[in-house]
RNA sequence: GGGCGAUUAGCUCAGUUGGUUUAGAGCACCUGCCUUACAAGCAGGGGGUCACAGGUUCGAGUCCUGUAUCGCCCA
């Protein structure tokens, strides 16, 4: 049943209609999108949000603004899909299930086993998958659910195992021991990009090494200083310096060029270090001169505590600036030791097990933790009078992102992906604009991580991801290893398309070595294409075993633009919707994932996967912190969904989104008791219960945790900035409910050009205008932009001044069929460029609408479609541009303003009708003379006169406008000394500019250089304000005599 | 240490390739209005030596150099 326009509510109840016309886009299949040849698609693959919790207020900017273009191109007349689905997030999902797990039933994985923790995994997976899409399709998400997909789907394994096993066949894939960065919390290798420096109290170790047989002159101990001296039991080597003479000087040279561009506050730092390094060579050198001649010599130490014969060499990775200049090297427990070690040929011993204990390589020290074994090395060293001396330092520490604990380098084995040949395709992608990226300033980044091409470890000790599909056994023999080959080759349904083969040799090369620790002499991998094929289980019975670890999660984001649609398929929907148009994304994964999406996608499918990329802001709160819920400031999209509507939390979020890429966003609490808002602060945010300084009653956050702080109704945690949204949304309500209750008896007809009044044409000319602004605004993915276009044109143009135009106008029976096809179409128009961003309010104004004025148009009248989601975008007609109607125009808003602006300072009642006359050129006055009703309706004041002959009457408050003047009549009203202020401000102003554009015009080399235009239009302005100032003056005379005379 | 960005009104932000009547908006503030679309509103007003110092130019919020403060990324 329709409601009748004058029972419309005065304010848009978002919470009934949201659902309500949601659902019915659901099931009217408005978001379902399917190959059609016949048209152009437009397609966006959402960034997969991860399932390991809900979404926050970064994830409702990022899908804000995917449906905004995807709603635009669609009303375009695009085939336009968008894409859904969740992200597995491997460690970040099995490591929140994993601490539920320890807090709540005081378990660890291994007491589960792997299938039983996988299965508890999938459970929260299912039960966030759910809340997330809820969450999306609150926020008016236009996505084709019936498409929607996991990275640990049935589709995504499939693509996962192909692209494993080509890059395995094209030898692109291969295991090494490699050092990597080591969770021993979760006990998996993280990635560089999921480790954290953090700065932290530490100290700096100095311990001396014994010199084995030192030749007479020469040292008995090296010194050595370490941040971890635990690691010393894995040392096995010192270095120092292989030219230290010209490594300090070089060291010099570079402060000295420094300190020569250095700002007063910086010399005298740098001076101080120059001088410490000129003061080492004075009297360090020949030490290390010295340490450097033995190492060459072949020298050793003895490494205390463990009784070992270590190496002295030489390596540049010892600097002679720093401490003793000798370093110890523990090659499996440091990234640079691990590269000396390389490089001078060390032997690498790892020390420690997987839980970050140490091992039997330790003898007394086993089962040490590392912090347990710190404290005991350093103090056996200490009793042992090894220890020169302690210092108190800063160091940084990386932590591991995931479980926010230390990071162990840990010598394991690990698959890598070949990175020079992926990395290279990707880069060229973006050098060759294939792919550009928006800011543009982004592509630097990108390029640059690329640029390293570093390996990609793609390993994680993990239960919950995609199994790694290789298969390999050990072989400590020459003939076991041919005859593991053979077996395999011989294989039921071994071909090279269904299975490959790859010999991985030993790393130790040293023959004895490797025997005397039991390491095979290679290992047999086999990968196999398709999953579960009769070859698996063919492998296992030969004694081959299935690798557990699983792969990085980003192997699988990387292919989602193309898994999604079906690949390795060739499917109806990849032909046709890939590569997709856009991907809209936060600068935090350019490399994680855009870059690896790029290189997949070249490499699967020959094409990159989109040609634009859009990086949108990161919100801050209002301290210019990143918002997150450790940190208790973040804002949940859903309260501000519940206390502002979607379309406001959009709109709001299209609002933000400008060039700038950080915004800030000041978070409040607002109280559940008397809805008063108040700001967080850095105290508060953290608080289980706040108090209210309004009501001062308590209520809950996110941290209360007791049953009494939980009883309590829990605030809202909001931000102001939706405020104006909020009001702009209740703005255009109320202006459609204004169009509807004068749209009575409405009937369809052409617009009659012969009736367009100047509102009319103007109108028209600005709609025009801003339809093709807010185009090309989104276009660019100047979002900013085109909410400020539209809340400009249909606040201050439309609501401001068309709509109080028409009021008149449909008081007149004449008028008011014209006026209300007019409106219609106006508002019609101004809805259809307002739906990608405020898709609720819109439709269901579009519907409301429907009920009164079922078919309109302009030249044409034409059926409204049954949905706005289905309209056609806006293209009206470019001659509607005249530049002419719009002066005209503003004209008519100055000297309205002018009047209101008297009536204001002169402080007279809202109805007091006044009286005015205008003075100015003919031409001008016949411009003017057809809007003088409106002065009456919009200020209260009745125009009398409007010619170059209007003399001034005797009372009056002048207002000077180029080329005309107005008069208001005040006999019998006039605030003399409230009048005499006005223009007296007005005077100042106008001598202010007079002498600057004197001093310009007088600058002969203004006169000179500047474009001739602007010099004439300095002139021009110039009469112009001498014109004005002289009105002034003479009124400000009269004035003066009126007041005498009083 | 390297790179990127920011600094404009009390707050949050706009300000196209340098030049229209002396830098705009929203919020907050002040004045007056429950004017039958909207008080989440209407009308009017106050408030800014555009971080600082130089420079280029006839002319700089805008271009260049340096400094300071803050943020992010990389090592």
């Amino acid at each position: 049943m329709p409601l009748k326009p004058d029972q419309i509510p005065s304010r848009f109840d978002f919470q009934s209609a949201q659902p309500r016309l949601y659902e019915n886009w659901m099931r009217q299949g408005y978001f379902h999108a399917e190959p059609d040849p016949g048209r152009e698609p437009f397609t966006i693959v959402i960034p997969p949000p991860n399932v390991t919790g809900a979404l926050h207020l970064g994830h409702a900017l990022n899908n804000t603004l995917q449906d905004i273009m995807i709603r635009m191109k669609r009303m375009q007349g695009f085939n336009a899909l968008w894409m859904p689905g969740t992200d597995h997030a491997g460690i970040a999902t099995q490591a929140v299930v994993e601490k539920r797990l320890r807090e709540e039933e005081g378990k660890t994985r291994h007491d589960l086993g792997r299938d039983a923790l996988v299965e508890r995994i999938w459970e929260w997976k299912h039960q966030y998958e759910k809340r997330i899409l809820g969450q999306l399709q609150q926020l008016g998400c236009s996505c084709d659910w019936e498409r929607t997909r996991f990275t640990l789907d049935d589709h995504c394994a499939a693509a996962v195992r192909y692209t494993f096993f080509d890059l395995f066949d094209k030898q692109l894939i291969y295991r090494g021991k490699r050092l990597v960065n080591w969770d021993t919390f979760l006990q998996t290798a993280v990635s560089d990009d999921e480790v954290i420096s953090r700065t932290i109290q530490g100290h700096f170790w100095h311990f001396r090494y014994p010199v084995i047989d030192p030749q007479p002159g020469e040292p008995e101990f090296v010194l050595v200083a370490t941040t971890r001296p635990e690691t010393m039991l894995g040392d096995t080597g010192v270095a120092v310096h292989p030219d230290p003479e010209n490594a300090l000087k070089k060291h010099i040279a570079e402060l000295e060029e420094k300190l020569s561009r250095a700002s007063s506050s910086e010399a005298d730092a740098i001076q101080s270090q120059i001088d410490a390094a000129r003061d080492r060579c004075e009297k360090m050198l020949p030490a290390l001169l010295q340490l450097k001649a033995m190492a060459e010599d072949g020298r050793t130490v003895r490494l205390p505590l463990m009784d070992r014969e270590i190496p002295l060499v030489t390596d540049s990775w010892a600097k002679p600036e720093l401490g003793s200049g000798c370093v110890k090297i523990t090659p499996a427990h440091d990234p640079n030791d691990y590269e000396v070690a390389q490089r001078c040929e060390l032997p690498m011993i790892n020390i420690m097990n997987r839980d970050g204990t140490l091992n039997a390589e330790v003898g007394d020290y086993q089962g040490l933790t590392m912090k347990q074994a710190r404290q005991k090395v350093v103090a056996d060293l200490e009793q042992l009078g090894w220890l020169e001396q302690t210092e108190d330092r800063e160091i940084e520490l990386p932590h591991s992102d995931r479980s926010k604990t230390p990071i162990e380098p840990f010598l394991a084995d690990q698959w890598f992906i070949r990175m020079d040949t992926l990395a290279q395709s990707a880069m060229d992608a973006v050098s060759d604009q294939e792919v550009r990226i928006t800011p543009s300033r982004y592509e630097k980044g990108y390029l640059d991580w690329l640029s390293e091409k570093r390996d990609w470890p793609v390993s994680r000790q993990l239960w919950w991801g995609h199994q790694i599909p290789v298969w390999s056994k050990a072989c400590f023999s020459q003939e076991e290893c041919d005859s593991a080959r053979q077996t395999v080759l011989a294989l039921d349904g071994f071909t090279d398309s269904a299975a490959s083969l790859q010999v991985e040799p030993c790393h130790e090369t040293d023959e004895s070595k490797r025997v005397q620790l039991g390491l095979p002499l290679a290992t047999v991998h086999v990968c196999i294409k398709q999953e579960g094929s009769a070859l698996e289980a063919q492998l296992e019975t030969a004694g081959f075993e299935r690798e557990e670890d699983v792969l990085d999660t980003w192997f699988s984001s990387a292919l989602w633009p193309h898994s999604t649609l079906g690949w390795p398929q060739e499917t109806p929907e990849l032909e046709y919707f890939y590569p997709t148009n856009v991907l809209i994304t936060s600068r935090d994964i350019i490399t994680l994932w855009v870059a690896r999406m790029v290189l997949a996608g070249l490499n699967n499918l020959g094409e990159v996967p989109f040609h634009r990329v859009f990086i949108h802001p990161k919100i801050l709160d209002g301290y210019g912190e990143t918002m997150s819920k450790s940190k208790g400031n973040g804002i949940d999209p859903l309260d501000v969904i519940d206390k502002f509507g979607a379309d406001a939390l959009r709109f709001g979020m299209a609002d933000l989104t400008t060039e700038t890429q950080d915004v800030r966003m000041p978070v409040q609490f607002e109280c559940p008791h008397c809805q008063h808002t108040f700001d967080q602060t850095k105290k508060n945010r953290e608080l289980p219960r706040v108090q209210c300084p309004q009501c001062d009653q308590p209520f809950s956050t996110q941290w209360s945790a007791s049953d009494e702080d939980r009883s309590l109704p829990r605030g809202l945690v909001l931000s102001e900035r939706f405020e104006r949204a909020r009001n702009f949304i209740n703005k255009l309500w109320n202006a459609s409910r204004f169009a509807m209750m004068n749209l009575e008896a409405y009937q369809a007809e052409p617009i009659d050009p012969a009736q367009l009044t100047v509102e009319d044409r103007w109108i028209l000319s600005r709609l025009t205008t801003v339809s093709q602004q807010v185009s090309r605004s989104l276009e660019e993915f100047r979002y900013a932009d085109a909410t400020r276009e539209l809340y400009d044109f249909a606040w201050n143009e439309f609501c401001s001044f068309y709509v109080e135009m028409l009021k008149d106008r449909f008081a007149d029976p004449g008028d008011r069929p014209h006026a209300q096809r007019m409106i219609s179409f106006t508002l019609d128009c101004l809805l259809r460029l307002l739906h990608p961003i405020i898709p609720f309010i819109t439709e269901e104004i579009w519907l409301l609408l429907a009920d009164l004025c079922p078919q309109r148009g302009f030249h044409k009248i034409q059926p409204a479609s049954e949905t706005i989601m289905l309209a056609d975008w806006p293209q009206l007609d470019p001659s509607w541009q005249d530049t002419e109607i719009e002066q005209q125009f503003s004209l008519f808003q100055s000297t309205l303003g002018a009047l209101r602006e008297i009536r204001s300072r002169q402080n007279l009642a809202p109805r007091k009708q006044i009286r005015f006359s205008i003075r100015c050129e003919t031409a001008l006055a016949d411009l003017i003379q057809p809007m003088g009703l409106f002065f009456s309706s919009m200020a209260a004041a009745d125009l009398e006169e409007i010619s170059d002959q209007v003399v001034a009457p005797k009372v009056n408050a002048t207002v000077a406008l180029p080329n005309m003047e107005i008069f208001v009549d005040l006999a019998g009203l006039i605030d003399v000394q409230a009048e005499t202020k006005r223009l007296q401000k007005e005077q100042a102003r106008l001598q202010g500019m007079i002498v600057g554009k004197e001093k310009q015009l007088a600058n002969e080399k203004f006169v000179n250089n500047a474009k001739p235009e602007v010099v004439a239009q300095a002139r021009a302005s110039l009469e112009q304000i001498r014109e004005q100032l002289k009105a002034m003056d003479e009124a400000l005379v009269d004035l003066a005599a009126l007041d005498s005379s009083n």
